[in-house]
RNA sequence: GGUGGCGUAGUUCAGUUGGUUAGAAUGCCGGCCUGUCACGCCGGAGGUCGCGAGUUCGAGUCUCGUCGUCACCGCCA
């Protein structure tokens, strides 16, 4: 038997016992005559002591000691004389009888403990180190009870946990395929899912009724902080069901996580539609904690000869409240932070509403104090608040509106990541034009419905016909997202068609579907969640790499084993494959 | 594919206008220490300044290239 009890769980009450303990060393504290070592587990911290009344053998066993040696310990359990308040276990420690090393360990590149030493270089290449570490086992602990509650509130629900294939075929639109050889079948290739969609619709046709299933995704794109190569999604799909039901059964399942693993109540999920959102945030994943919104101001600043607004297609502003102070080279700042090419506006134009109730612009020259004060009265701009203005193509200064309004933002502190805001981004738009192939691409994907109402737009303006097709967003995060999708044929025919593909390229790749469909498919509609986004929003994390146990870095490579890494020869041999590396 | 930041001791970092032998903290090794818990005190070892060119009498420092890493843009239905 290695262990009677963990290191986290000894107390006042277990005096006098006789207990073994296995674990790793965190730290040896030789004070002489006397030794202390702190052994760890999962569990806790436990001190162990060596005095005067210690067996020799087991203060010359101590000598050999380093960090992170793994060690059983028998001893009994007696009352500190100096406790330390800080720990569960700090009341007691072990009066040490032997004393056992299970595994000795090479010095660790950086210190395992909470505030440790180490880069994200090196946590990463020892990340098996840096999981001993408490800080980031809580968020995989987070991760775990999280997917509880997931199964907990389906399966209570009657959802059916499904598993889809990982290698399945490759098709067009949307990301990258990762790509498998298939060794059997020369020149064929499996690919990697981005999502099991066509499978869970199939599952509906199979009348399975309500599907779901925390699965891997696969797409072979570039990389953020928050995008990983292969991320976990809660995927779920529905039959008999509108829009309003898959809504209520998501807000449902999304307020009893807050509730069982972060005990936050959270408000009822409001609806916004995609344009809402587009014009008053700039942004279709709308950070709602703060108000900040955007305001058209073109038709109140255009006419009086200022020619930069006069020749802009829109002209958009933002309160800063409280902002008025800002000094030049703090406005410089901004001014500078918008021109940046990942932002690209040409300026930024702004007015304070100074506390006397006068106006200071940037465009004085132009606008009387008359004028201003219009401009502070469209923005909702008081006394002591600084008013933001950028001008030029509409959907540009949105984006660039949403972005200077997220900034402000974070210079405020009004992005407190321990308030969450859950709302529901809905009405997208079915298509979007690709100015590079001259066609349009399904938003979401081919599948989504477009709103009834909107269907006869499909021949005249298919631009604008909006898509059943909704995303949850959550302080500024998009979350997850989802639609109701077409299950008659004939309008599904429609959409290859508008997508540009022909019968038999339509035919070619989603054919199995159509088939399908051909057998009485019931209305269905489906949502998906990114599980590690939803898991680094509750632990307060800006990146998912830190909920995930082995991630990859920003290249895709898991710099822990080096993966990727060249094949063998008789590999490629076996596979039918030639490399056509091309050279620097 | 693009823009920017970073790369100096095991680790985290400092390093002035380009100028003698590249520093600090921590970790590591040795010694002392009976109530520590970031123990304390004394001593010691430890450097391809990412790599390669260039400018210069002289480069950690300036220039160019390259590699690694991070953030962002493009991309991600």
């Amino acid at each position: 038997m290695y262990r009677t009890h963990t290191c986290g769980e000894l107390r006042i009450e277990n005096l006098g016992t006789e207990v073994t303990l296995s674990g790793w060393v965190q730290r040896i504290r030789d004070l002489g005559a006397m030794t202390f070592v702190d052994l760890r587990d999962r569990y806790g911290i436990t001190q162990l002591v060596v005095d005067e009344n210690t067996d020799k053998s087991v203060a010359e066993n101590l000598e050999k000691l380093g960090r992170e040696f793994v060690i059983q310990a028998i001893g009994t359990v007696r009352e500190r004389s100096s406790k330390n308040k800080n720990i569960a276990t700090g009341d007691v420690e072990i009066a040490l009888k032997s004393i056992q090393i299970l595994s000795p360990s090479a010095v660790p590149p950086f210190t395992i403990q909470d505030d440790t030493d180490g880069g994200d270089d090196l946590r990463m290449k020892y990340r098996y180190l840096d999981l001993r570490r408490t800080v980031v086992r809580k968020n995989l602990e987070l991760r775990a009870k999280m997917a509880h509650a997931i199964r907990n509130y389906l399966n209570a629900d009657g959802f059916i946990e499904t598993e889809t294939p990982v290698l399945i075929k490759s098709t067009p639109e949307g990301a990258r395929d990762f790509v498998v050889p298939s060794r059997m079948n020369p020149g064929e290739f499996y690919a990697l899912p981005q999502s099991p969609q066509m499978f869970k619709q199939l599952l509906m046709v199979a009348g399975f009724d309500k599907y779901y299933q925390i699965v891997k995704c696969f797409r072979d794109e570039d990389l953020r902080a928050d995008r990983q190569p292969e991320f976990t999604q809660i995927d779920c799909e529905m039959s008999f069901v509108e829009q309003k039901d898959v809504l209520e059964t998501f807000e449902g399942l999304t307020r009893y996580m807050f509730k069982e693993v972060l005990d936050i109540d959270v408000d009822e999920f409001p609806w916004m539609p995609y344009s809402e959102a587009m014009e008053k945030y700039g942004s279709d994943k709308p950070d709602t904690r703060f108000e900040m919104l955007i305001n058209d101001i073109s038709e109140i600043v255009k006419g009086k000869d200022f020619v930069v607004f006069d020749s802009a297609e829109y002209i958009g502003a933002i309160c800063a409240k409280g902002c008025a102070e800002y000094t030049r080279k703090q406005l410089d700042g901004l001014t500078n932070w918008v021109k940046r090419p990942q932002i690209g506006a040409k300026g930024l134009v702004y007015v304070k509403c100074n506390a006397d109730g006068s106006y200071k612009s940037s465009v004085d020259k132009f606008y009387s104090q008359e004028e201003l004060k219009l401009w502070a009265e469209t923005t909702g701009a008081e006394a002591g608040d600084l008013i933001l203005v950028m001008s030029g193509d509409k959907n540009h200064m949105l984006d660039a509106l949403g972005e200077l309004r997220l900034e402000m933002a974070n210079q405020l502190g009004l992005r407190d990541k321990k308030v969450f805001k859950p709302l529901w981004v809905v009405d997208f738009p079915l298509l979007e034009w690709d100015e590079e192939s001259q066609r349009f691409f399904a938003m979401h994907h081919p599948f989504t419905s477009p709103k009834p109402e909107d269907i006869p737009m499909l021949d005249t303006a298919p631009g604008k016909v909006r898509a059943n097709a909704y995303d949850l967003v959550i302080n500024g995060v998009e979350i997850g997202g989802g639609s109701v999708r077409i299950f008659d044929s004939e309008l599904q025919s429609k959409m290859f068609d508008l997508l540009g593909f022909t019968k038999k390229q339509a035919e070619e790749q989603f054919g199995f579907l159509m088939n399908a469909f051909k057998y009485g498919a019931p209305p269905h509609a489906g949502i998906a969640f990114g599980f590690d986004r939803l898991v680094s929003l509750f632990a307060s994390l800006d990146t998912i790499r830190d909920v995930i146990a082995f991630p990859k870095n920003n290249s895709g490579r898991d710099v822990m084993n080096d993966a990727p890494a060249p094949i063998a020869k008789e590999q490629l041999d076996e596979l039918n494959l030639i490399l056509n590396t091309k050279e620097k």
